[in-house]
DNA sequence: TATGACTATAACGCTTCCGTAACAATCGGA
DNA sequence: TCCGATTGTTACGGAAGCGTTATAGTCATA
């Protein structure tokens, strides 16, 4: 299944998926909370929080942040990497799979 | 121009430019006040504070304080309603409709 | 093994946003 | 002309995010 659409569409597209995402009200994500999901769920793992934080730009405490928040809601799960104990490997959950599909 | 895309190519696009507006840092939008710009600029006039709260579900200081800092912008302003003057009628800008454009 | 580099996180002060509640201005009908 | 209803805004206390800085744990190498 696909569609085909022109840039202003797409914009309608987006206002309508993100005026969901508001009117539900469940959750309130930041547009950075949003791109680091979006991230984890979509670009080839691991990912690591230095690794994150350089691909997005911005500090390594905001993707903790993050991770804080969205682990509370089971979005998002981390694990110590076996092979170096300093990193965290940011791993992908069920919920957080049916939440991004969703978006989609 | 137009493109084709199924519902994990969009994301991927979405991803793409929430990337783009996160990296670059020149503005820090929420995803409310991100859907309340894109409504403003896709749907049509005339929009209200009330109007704009109801829509979105939220409530009506949440649309004032996303015009607030939205007007120190110049991305959006407000004019009183000349019909009824307790409403106040939410004006889109050029400066805001290079920004929305930009998106798509 | 001792030391410096590197990773993630915690602590701090600051800013911004939230919802509730109160407020002033305006409308419209009794 | 009042007076209740409606509109947008402001005030307030609390919650959450930010960047900088400091800290604890881990690695790697001399």
């Amino acid at each position: 299944m696909s569609v085909s659409l022109r840039p202003s569409e797409a914009l309608a597209l987006w206002h309508d998926v993100t005026l969901d995402l508001v009117r539900d009200g469940s959750h309130d994500f930041s547009s950075r909370q949003i791109t680091i999901l979006l991230t984890i769920y979509l670009e080839q793992p691991p990912h690591t929080v230095r690794g994150l934080a350089a691909k997005l730009n911005v500090t390594k405490p905001v993707i903790t942040r993050a991770l804080d928040t969205m682990g509370a809601l089971d979005l998002v799960t981390r694990r110590r990497d076996e092979k170096d104990m300093r990193n965290v490997i940011i791993q992908r959950t069920v919920k957080g799979a049916l939440f991004v599909e969703k978006m989609g």
